[in-house]
DNA sequence: ACCTGAACACCGTTCAAGT
DNA sequence: ACCTGAACACCGTTCAAGT
């Protein structure tokens, strides 16, 4: 036990004076997040190891216990970078589709090929690695992103009169959930053959936003 | 290597003389199975550990590989006993209730059910623990009895008029991708405070089916 | 403050050896 | 056929020690 190990490379208060020494000098956090991230993109989440990480890094095995307290911690900080790639890339969509119900299909698409460009990310993002998301305070905000995201999109389609009266957040869920689920079952080869190719995919994600579309639709 | 380690206990051919003998002796394979869902229930995917379960089945280390070819291959047994358990429980809800309306809407419930008594099952048999299912055909027969299921379950909704026209198979998934996207967002805390007590659970499974069947229904 | 080197307990897997 | 005991390479984590 080291006590009160820095978890994230900001906590640490600065030194009081405010000179320019009080800037990180050194850039290993960000570094080993980079490096696990590739790692875990290439290998899966499975082939991932601490020590693996630190000689891409190119410093000694201890070295990561100065800026994560733990394996799990690294995990978390590469869990978070990619729920702030999910947030960026459905913030972008947002802009570029103003049309209420066009824009909800457009997330959901989105959402999906982010999962199926980058499947490694959401096995990290969702799975088991990290047990308990709310012990990684960061990570825990950007994945709140998500769910509030979608929640402003059903609003949003509910003043435009596409999505049918109801708690903007029940049917964010149920949104989320719908685009997750074929997310998830892709990812983790369930639909076999269903999803092979990129056009079955869109099928795929068009019938099932279809379905939801019409389930959200009033009367 | 052992060249060609028997994956899993019935596979290996018996006696020709087809004497009393030729019925499996030993239990371990199934001790351990039992013993690593036990783990497993208990401490998480993240807990377990191949020389764990053999302590615990009060074998040596080494035992387990006679049985299972490596980790993985125990861990896929699990997740096939997993599926085989989901597949019992959704066979018992159709038969008991008999309206196709009714019944996708209780076979969805159903499902979001088991995922939540028993997490960690859901997390091996999704998971990337066993990262391409195809590998393990026990497995893979198991977990393809629940898109089956569900299609079976649409086609009868289709005939009894209450789902619209299409390919079953892509209505089915996208049954299955609202379902296990609310039990995997559920199981993973990604909806902290709004799925903690079992009334909001309740809740949330009805707006989801609720929206599901709508977005099914004709028209 | 930040990193190294050595150490400890643990793990997956293999293999010779037993019965 | 089925299991044990010992071994190897690897891992997560800690800690004294360096700068």
């Amino acid at each position: 036990m080291r006590g009160e190990a820095r978890r994230e490379s900001g906590e640490h208060s600065p030194p009081a004076d405010g000179s320019a020494r009080s800037r990180r000098s050194s850039r290993l956090p960000q570094q080993l997040v980079a490096a696990a991230a590739a790692l875990i993109a290439k290998k899966g989440p499975q082939g991932f190891s601490l020590r693996e990480v630190a000689r891409r890094a190119h410093v000694s095995q201890a070295a990561p216990y100065w800026h994560f307290a733990d394996r799990e911690a690294l995990l978390a900080a590469v869990a978070e970078q990619g729920f702030l790639e999910l947030a960026a890339e459905l913030t972008q969509v947002w802009t570029e589709e103003a049309d209420p119900r066009g824009r909800l299909q457009a997330l959901g698409a989105a959402y999906v090929r982010f999962a199926l460009r980058q499947p490694s990310y959401l096995r990290v993002m969702f799975g088991p690695e990290v047990p308990v998301k709310t012990d990684h305070p960061a990570l825990h905000r950007a994945s709140r992103k998500t769910l509030i995201l979608l929640t402003a999109a059903i609003a949003d389609a509910q003043l435009g009169g596409v999505v049918r009266a109801g708690d903007p957040d029940e049917l964010a869920i149920a949104t989320w959930s719908i685009v997750h689920g074929l997310a998830a079952l892709l990812v983790d080869g369930q639909l076999q053959g269903k999803g092979a190719t990129p056009d079955q995919v869109e099928t795929l994600v068009a019938t099932v936003t279809g379905t939801l579309l019409s389930g959200l639709a009033p009367r």
